[in-house]
DNA sequence: GTATCGGGGC
């Protein structure tokens, strides 16, 4: 059976009468639509959702009876891949869905909540969640819960998790995987370790799933729980370039640069695996954290030359640190002027940290304004440089500096986990000194948690002023 | 229809 078809009947069984119709007309009235539909997968699956957009709009303005729950479902998945396409073509195929009454066709509903978290605009996409009528479906609620946890909103995204385990809908890998990456996130290890059983013990028999470990792998790294992530890294007999890469990353992170190194050797020597740029971006992290120079250079040659991979800004943005690290100024500006691409203000702004670092003034100054160019948004920028002109005691020019920060600091975010009560902290935002004493809230937590104790979870936000 | 791997800086 060809995939489209069996996509078909997946969509009919669960949609209604309109479905049905739709399928009809699909199936029997409608061998154009089928073709074309064949098309607009074709070009989905070579990469060019542009031109997919355009396949869709042109059948449509021909023969709108054409199109059917099948095209609307390609034209939204293009959607949300076509990056440089604006987010109100989405909208109007949204638009469109009302109008054909695919909105109760629970995979298009589906896919919408996934197009909305792709540009960013999540209440859009919870509009869509909360309108769908039957929400008793893993799918539906892992596309929402991703789309929070793709935009840092992972408080929220684990407190959708948690009613979705109050709904009574079982777990699978895939939900798995995205409530760990949101526990990846807030540090929140003991609630992940409990998903992650809850979902391994029903699937005992079928093996488990790479992904899902390599998840698990990831939680623990973010936690900085190397050995734990060790651990599951050594259990994993068939590991993937993510296995090996979160490994790597999390060495890396963790200032352990000869372990990232050897491990990455190890991997070269195994053939079913070959590294990709990500794996690349750990093992240069490595070599800045570990102050390895030349290593870092020759690694990022063999990147190129011998993986055939080509570097992006955040190698890039890799190499400037390794080198302002270890004292080389000129040749990270160098570096950064003769980058194949026109860099961007974060590279610049690692290349002020360099000079932060080793107090140089006048390319302090000059990386400044290159900043500025580019993005002038950013309290940092200032005071950085006022940091620089401080060090060197020009008084003067770092109040000037301090004088012209107009916009307050965004407020910080930070999460502690005691035992199942997750509490969210939101620094006041001040630009001088918004800094959270952990060690100080936790006592108040332990308070909090005293007087709290018949939630399962309780996410709190309190202003500190410590 | 849904899924994991990214720095540094005040």
């Amino acid at each position: 059976m060809p995939s489209i078809l069996r996509h078909l009947s997946s969509v009919t069984s669960s949609g209604g009468l309109i479905n049905k119709v739709d399928s009809f007309r699909q199936l029997h009235h409608n061998t154009n639509s089928l073709k074309s539909n064949h098309t607009l997968k074709h070009y989905l699956e070579s990469g060019e959702p542009i031109k997919a957009l355009l396949n869709f709009k042109q059948r449509f303005r021909e023969s709108p009876s054409f199109v059917d729950s099948f095209s609307v479902l390609f034209a939204i998945k293009a959607s949300s891949l076509a990056h440089k396409a604006p987010s109100f073509i989405g909208k109007q195929i949204h638009a469109l869905v009302r109008k054909l009454g695919f909105h109760s066709v629970i995979q298009i509903q589906t896919s919408l909540v996934g197009f909305y978290s792709s540009v960013g605009d999540i209440s859009s996409a919870r509009q869509v969640f909360d309108e769908t009528p039957e929400k008793q479906n893993v799918v539906l609620w892992t596309a929402m819960i991703a789309g929070y946890a793709e935009n840092e909103k992972a408080v929220e995204a684990v407190e959708m998790f948690r009613r979705m385990e109050e709904e009574r809908i079982e777990l699978d890998e895939v939900i798995a995987t995205v409530a760990l990456s949101a526990c990846a996130d807030l540090g929140a290890v003991q609630m992940g370790e409990g998903i992650y059983s809850r979902c391994i013990k029903r699937k005992r028999r079928l093996g488990m799933d790479l992904t899902l470990r390599n998840s698990l792998l990831n939680m623990y790294v973010k936690a900085g729980d190397v050995e734990k992530a060790r651990r599951v890294f050594d259990e994993t007999l068939r590991k993937d370039v993510a296995t090996y890469t979160s490994m790597i990353v999390g060495y890396a992170l963790n200032g352990q640069a000869q372990e990232s190194l050897e491990l990455f050797k190890k991997m070269s020597q195994d053939s079913s695996v070959s590294p990709n740029d990500v794996t690349f971006i750990g093992v240069l992290m490595a070599c800045s954290h570990g102050g390895l120079v030349e290593e870092g250079e020759r690694q990022f040659r063999s990147m190129v030359e011998d993986y055939n991979l080509k570097p992006r800004d955040a190698h890039f943005g890799c190499m400037v640190d390794l080198l302002c690290r270890s004292g080389r100024l000129k040749d990270a500006h160098e570096f950064v002027n003769q980058m194949p691409v026109k860099p961007n203000a974060v590279i610049w702004r690692t290349l002020l940290g360099g000079c932060s670092l080793h107090g140089d003034v006048e390319l302090g100054e000059e990386v400044q304004r290159r900043i500025f160019e580019l993005d002038r948004g950013h309290v940092g920028d200032y005071v950085a440089l006022s940091n620089i002109y401080a060090a060197k005691g020009m008084w003067d020019e770092k109040l000037r500096m301090r004088d012209r920060v107009k916009k307050r600091r965004e407020p910080g975010k930070s999460w502690i986990e005691m035992g199942n009560i997750i509490a969210e902290f939101v620094s006041g935002g001040s630009d001088d000194d918004g800094k959270l004493m952990v060690g100080e809230i936790s006592e108040v937590l332990k308070c909090l948690v005293a007087c709290m104790t018949s939630y399962d979870y309780v996410v709190d936000n309190f202003n500190s002023s410590y």
